[in-house]
RNA sequence: CGGGAUGUAGCUCAGCUUGGCUAGAGCGCCUGGUUUGGGACCAGGAAGUCGCAGGUUCAAAUCCUGUCAUCCCGACCA
């Protein structure tokens, strides 16, 4: 492609809606431009790179057996009402109805496609010899963001690999479940990603039913946990962390309660501040409503509650936030006042609560708290559980190393479903001994526009994007230096025309523009390799090959200059192909 | 949905507090010329219903009310 033929918007500023680097570079390079908030064109150059990340999934899933389909967009508000997912989804699902005829008809855009694929399969599989079965589709899917954000990464209407098997056992499941977590992996190794495959919450099987794959990146919108020594990793909902319940015991150095009043001061913040002490001299108590009876939740007071693990810890179904009325019942108090001392319901402590030595808490009196607050003297415990989110410091759950805390963008995410589709939407098959049983289910999504962002946000420096070679929107750019002279720019274009014939992407940058632009726009748009063709190095018969990601240039003869970017593409290729799993 | 911010030329922004000539600058764009190895220079030019609607006023980009949009923080996110 020459540049000048194409349509390659780049700016020099920065746009002023743009906040993260991936949002401002692809915006600057010319990748994609916004329609409205949460929808973006792409451009030719963010085509090119969606278009070979898509290629990279198509041949893994290819591989892993997986057979491609497409399923429409468009679907019938009924399908969500047979799986409860209407309610579930909420304002998220957009859903409208339109005419025919004299009828109306209610439709939703796919949001994902379990019902869809599900309802399809319900009607093939009716025998267990049928099965496994996998099958994939990359398509756009709606989901009505309540708030879209940073750019490409959180939008309403997305491009989604997403895939779904079929089993008659767990064993089957299981098994695909490991080919697509390993596809998985070179999908994004190839895609030059640096991934991180986490522990994810599993939902109705348990065990190890699911795993998110993350992209570490500051601006990332999940947080996840792990372990340099031991590679535990996981997201912050589902982390474990190594602590034991500690000792019991009042300390030694407990000093008297005392009554402060702090008057419309309830939040650990505003007491801190009142107090001048820090968050971590707080006990917290949260009032909670488990199977619909009230229970105190104790934590440190900068920790951060994990309903998740409340629940399974306290052996509940059901756990919510109590009501500001059951709040006063229990603790006397409005909210913002609550304490372990004297409270009238189950305590239940998180395993650092023993450990902060007269601690600051609720005094269960509206406008007081009280200071030296200690366990055993002033209120009971038998013992803690762990309760609250993994922080970075906790020692790792696999008995050695410590956590850490990074943020991360989701690109993938693989998880067993189990029987939670076909169960509702009965899809049966018969097994050997002509019983009938729910399908059960896998399902395996990719973000592709994720992928981009994810790549945007990690691979980059000060002067643009950074695209490893697989999946740049071109592999070579030639910069033409003096192209409104006519002998450098046919040799230039019969350079460009050799390396295209070698099956190169290339790029032929052939305006009629100073070097310092065409180098600043070159690296703006992360090519990985460009050649300098032109100027002073054609005049003593040679060109320079730059790559993005190296400060020196190479000069090479211009006769060998074809030979030589060939060699060292294949040789970059190698080096990345060395890293990818098997 | 709660909190905060912004809307003036394709992009970045000034002007608004204290209303008053024909609404400005830089970049980009067009014409001509000089330049040509890391976002050149000179001269000339085109380009804006000041987000939209209503109000106050002799007079509104500027003040008031409403509304829409975008961004950020939070809540939410199979």
């Amino acid at each position: 492609m020459r540049w000048s033929q194409s349509f390659i918007p780049t700016m020099k500023e920065v746009p002023s809606d743009a906040e993260v680097p991936s949002h401002q570079l692809m915006l600057r390079g010319g990748f994609i431009r916004q329609l409205m908030a949460g929808a973006y064109t792409y451009l030719p150059l963010g085509v090119r790179v969606l278009k070979k990340a898509e290629a990279i999934i198509r041949q893994e899933m290819d591989a892993a057996g997986a057979l491609e389909i497409f399923m429409p967009a468009l679907q019938p508000i009924d399908l969500f009402e047979r799986t409860g997912r209407k309610e579930a989804f909420g304002n998220v699902l957009i859903n409208f109805n339109i005419r025919r005829g004299d009828r109306t008809v209610h439709l939703a855009l796919g949001p994902t496609h379990e019902e869809v694929v599900t309802d399809l399969m319900s009607r093939h599989i009716s025998s267990h010899r049928q099965m496994p079965l996998t099958v994939y589709q990359i398509q756009t899917k709606f989901r009505n963001e309540e708030r879209p954000r940073f750019g490409i990464l959180r939008t309403s209407e997305f491009l989604m690999k997403d895939a779904y098997s079929f089993h008659s056992s767990l064993e089957s499941l299981n098994d695909v479940y490991q080919k697509m977590y390993r596809a998985y992996c070179r999908i994004f190794s190839r895609c030059g990603l640096d991934y991180l495959p986490v522990e994810a919450e599993s939902g109705p099987i348990g065990g190890d039913a699911s795993h998110e794959f993350m992209i570490p990146a500051a601006n990332g919108e999940d947080r996840i946990v792990f372990c340099k020594k031991t590679n535990y990793a996981a997201n912050l909902e589902r982390a474990e962390t190594g602590r034991k319940p500690p000792v019991i015991a009042t300390s030694a150095d407990a000093k008297p309660v005392a009554k402060l009043h702090t008057p419309n001061v309830g939040s650990i913040e505003t007491v801190c501040k009142l107090l001048k002490c820090k968050p971590e001299k707080m006990v917290k108590t949260l009032i909670f409503l488990a199977d619909e009876k009230p229970v105190a939740v104790l934590l440190r007071g900068d920790h951060e509650a994990n309903e998740g693990k409340i629940r399974r810890a306290l052996g509940v179904k059901s756990l919510e936030m109590a009501s500001p009325e059951t709040i006063l019942a229990v603790t006397s108090a409005p909210v913002g006042f609550a304490g372990p001392v004297g409270i009238k319901c189950p305590i239940f402590a998180d395993h650092d609560v023993p450990l902060v030595v007269n601690a600051i808490t609720g005094a269960n009196e509206g406008d007081y708290h009280l200071a030296n607050v200690n366990v055993g003297r002033d209120y009971p415990l038998e013992t803690t559980y762990d309760l609250r989110n993994a922080a970075a410091g906790d020692p790792s759950p696999r008995g050695e190393g410590t956590l850490e805390l990074v943020h991360g963008i989701e690109v993938g995410h693989v998880f067993k479903l189990g029987t939670k589709y076909s169960t509702s939407m009965e899809a049966l098959y018969d097994d050997e001994t002509e019983n009938r049983q729910p399908i059960i289910m896998g399902c395996y999504g990719i973000g592709v526009n994720r992928i981009l962002a994810g790549l945007a946000e990690t691979k980059h420096d000060e002067n643009g994007l950074i695209w490893p070679l697989a999946v740049a929107p071109y592999e070579v750019i030639i910069s033409v230096i003096g192209a409104n002279e006519t002998d450098t720019l046919s040799a230039a274009e019969t350079f460009y025309g050799q390396l295209q014939a070698a099956g190169v992407d290339v790029l032929l940058d052939d305006r009629d523009l100073r070097p310092g632009v065409k180098f600043k726009d070159a690296d703006l748009i992360g090519i990985p390799l460009r050649v300098n063709f032109g100027g002073k190095g054609l005049k003593e018969g040679v060109v320079e090959l730059k790559w993005r990601t190296s400060a020196e240039s190479q000069r090479v003869a211009t006769a060998d200059a074809v030979k030589t970017v060939l060699e060292q593409l294949t040789a970059r290729r190698q080096a990345d192909a060395a890293t990818i799993p098997q």
